[in-house]
DNA sequence: GAGTGGTCTAGACCACCAT
DNA sequence: TGGTGGTCTAGACCACTCC
């Protein structure tokens, strides 16, 4: 059963309702938000809490903050939204309104990679393996291979496989899914996976290995996404960092 | 490595002065900084303080909060640090102790292709158009088109243009660069750019075009990066967010 | 000068973890 | 039970923009 519920609080509601309101064009790109004076009368609540909801649309590239003037609508083009962060492809297919299907092709307990441990979980621990191939108008696109960890993964359902993992993650088991480390490479893969997603004799596909975290740092998903060159595109935002390690 | 915006303020000093500790192992990952309480009193400010300054480090993935425990140092590898955001080639020598040299081949005025402008500049407008081959021993790795629009950029110095632009830009220019939009791709590149960064006879290059903006929102530098396939990694630290678009 | 965001404070109450 | 982080508040002072 669910432990962790979402977190049900002021700033992330105002920060949501905001995002909406831009994203229905309420407030277009070009125009100021109400300031946070104004937007403090309207949700009831304190300056620094709304400034903390706008710093959330800050970073997500969704407003600019313009000392002595206000908040600008940023102008995001439907299909150039960040597509980095961790989001999975289901939660894609839905944003950007695709028709993709999804192909379990895999179920089971294996090995974990090398590639893919990295020293970080114990090599030659088991994992649920789930390999999933996914066509957007009948035409493979991303070859998935997933390695869950037990703990705290013991099962997945056939309908999960092949709905969203993210969802019965986070909304049937409750976990606090929190952070990831990915690594984008070019290489050339094996016979197998080259033969799935039907590359060409060059066999060069773009990897995406990931291992994504629970709040309590333990890791509990590998994967490595493959995909066909000519139709992979990873957009991103980014801002300028203040601090550097 | 290259100084950002100077620090002026109490959070962004703090969460330096943090990050530095970490990186020097004065905090060891795996174990946990000092209590909010005692930063306030380490540092001399407020627990808000505290708290923006290590929300910079929980966004950097260089902590991970826990309630009712502390904040735990993450184990970063020196090799695995995020290479997203906004970072400069020659931050990234610096930080990574890589030994690489850049070759200007061009630096005159251009128009701007509309690959890069993406109807967000004036299309047919001319810009500073650098071009510059990165080499990593003797190798070369990188092609980098630039395009820096006038103004604010009206003259680059061949010095800068050969060590860091960015650098350039913040410290003589004082331009606050906030953020930028990129976007990953791989395309079979022109016989110059394949020979330049003696490519195979596919001529697939890992291309990344971004559009960076200043603080006003204004686009200032319009930048294609080839990369050898071989050679590139893109490495990323990503937060679960609690808001959707 | 009036309005905006940028920063910092001191305190409050809550939820969670350990003992 | 005491210590930790999570959230919110009301107010203060400053720097900047625009009229």
């Amino acid at each position: 059963m669910a432990r962790n519920k979402p977190t049900k609080n002021k700033q992330n509601s105002i920060a949501q309702d905001i995002a909406l309101k831009i994203r229905h064009e309420q407030y277009r790109p070009g125009t100021f938000l109400p300031s946070e004076h104004h937007l403090c009368d309207l949700y009831g609540s304190s300056r620094e809490t709304i400034r903390k909801a706008l710093e959330q649309l800050t970073e997500l590239g969704l407003i600019q903050k313009m000392r002595g003037k206000g908040s600008l609508v940023l102008d995001i083009q439907r299909f150039s939204f960040p597509v980095s962060g961790i989001t999975s492809f289901q939660e894609l297919n839905k944003t950007l309104g695709m028709h993709a299907t999804t192909e379990v092709l895999q179920k089971k307990n294996d090995m974990i990679p090398d590639t893919l441990a990295k020293g970080r979980v114990d090599s030659g621990r088991t994992a649920l393996h789930i390999e999933r191939l996914r066509k957007i108008d009948q035409v493979p696109i991303v070859l998935d291979e997933d390695y869950l960890l037990n703990p705290p993964i013991s099962e997945v359902s056939d309908a999960a496989a092949a709905s969203s993992l993210y969802a019965y993650f986070e909304k049937e088991l409750g976990l606090d899914i929190s952070y990831a480390t990915k690594e984008i490479t070019v290489e050339k893969v094996s016979d197998r996976t080259a033969s799935l997603l039907a590359l060409d004799e060059n066999k060069l596909a773009v990897v995406i290995r990931s291992m994504t975290y629970l709040a309590d740092t333990t890791p509990f998903q590998l994967t490595a996404s493959y995909h066909k060159p000519d139709r992979f595109k990873f957009i991103d935002f980014a801002r300028r960092r203040k601090i550097s390690f």
